[in-house]
DNA sequence: GCAATCAATGAACAAATGTTAATTAAATCG
DNA sequence: CGATTTAATTAACATTTGTTCATTGATTGC
């Protein structure tokens, strides 16, 4: 649990009260690699740190399986439209590895914001970290190329090329797999 | 100033203590069409209210002009990420047409997140907003054909394409204005 | 370890979008 | 209004990505 502390201190320094009201609410949970930890059409009751693993938002279509978005290592997950909205999720999240996550369900989540100094002040730095990462992939994907959105994957998170199939990657890319092939034949020549 | 009264309320009810503080903090700005509200380069030192006009995000380049984001009357803009990283802005607002403006400043912020029982939750329901639309938006360009992206916004947003320029609308969806024309001339027919 | 399954590659052709350049239409400004 | 500038359209060709299908490579589970 420190690395979840040492994360949120990065954000916003809480007194040692408010941590353990919201450090109390933490349940520790596992999931084995491909589980599933949120499904598509029920709603998300969880705010999630990752202690371990890495894990995908994905849809599940009759073609193929769409995977749009990682989650890595200390940083918090959830399905957080569905969290927020209390609609039925519109995508699942799935395992790629042996995961730990440390939960707290909406409603401790709700006291904590309520029976705190500083929980909304730390769903509101949780709130614009995510948004500023989607507006740089906003950009991006506007902006680059398929090439270039797997190069620069490549040089910011090379350790996880090795972990994330490729066809997770491509469709987190844009492109079809065959198409990453593609790509990647050309970087290699 | 009541429209924005109205759109917190739809987030979290205030009192009229703390609305008086927020509300207090807030100025008039007037932008003929065309002005640039915010200069790459340059640090936001604003949250905006949108009471009458339209605006876009850009990213003027040496070969053209990249539209990435528009924002209408009635919500809140900001370079939010230059305004809550204290980095210069990476792009322009501009406005697309005449447009009024209620604005508080960065520090002024600050204090009301600090001296509100509220502040903080407003924030945070803002930063929330701000992810979903991005998220959706994410989705969008990553699963749907520019085609399908036009035509969403022409049923979601008819009057935008009335008074936003095409190539513009053409930058936002990710194609050359060139491509928007033929995807145009193949739907009237 | 082997069979079965799933992932990655490769090639051929189709579809979508980009690029360039010319033309027409619309907006702006005196 | 008329002249000038800017925006939108069109067309021809180039490039990128998608689609289909076959083949090879890697994993999984018994």
């Amino acid at each position: 649990m420190d690395n979840i502390r040492k994360y949120l201190n990065e954000f916003v320094t809480q007194s040692d009260q408010d941590w353990e009201i919201f450090s109390s609410k933490l349940v520790r949970v596992e999931f084995p690699k491909k589980s599933i930890i949120l499904e598509k059409g029920k709603r998300e009751k969880f705010l999630s740190f990752i202690a371990k693993g890495i894990v995908r938002f994905n849809i599940p279509k009759p073609d193929y399986d769409f995977t749009f978005a990682f989650a890595f290592e200390n940083t918090f997950v959830s399905g957080y439209d569905s969290f927020l909205a209390k609609t039925p999720s519109l995508y699942n999240i799935e395992a790629i590895s042996d995961c730990v996550l440390w939960r707290i369900t909406c409603e401790d989540l709700e006291t904590v914001y309520d029976s705190t100094q500083i929980g909304d002040r730390i769903g509101r730095k949780i709130a614009e970290e995510l948004f500023l990462k989607k507006m740089k992939r906003e950009m991006s994907l506007l902006e680059d190329t398929a090439k270039k959105r797997y190069l620069d994957l490549m040089s910011e998170q090379p350790q996880l090329i090795k972990y994330i199939p490729q066809k997770y990657l491509a469709s987190y890319i844009g492109i079809r797999p065959q198409s990453l092939s593609r790509i990647r034949k050309e970087i290699s020549i």
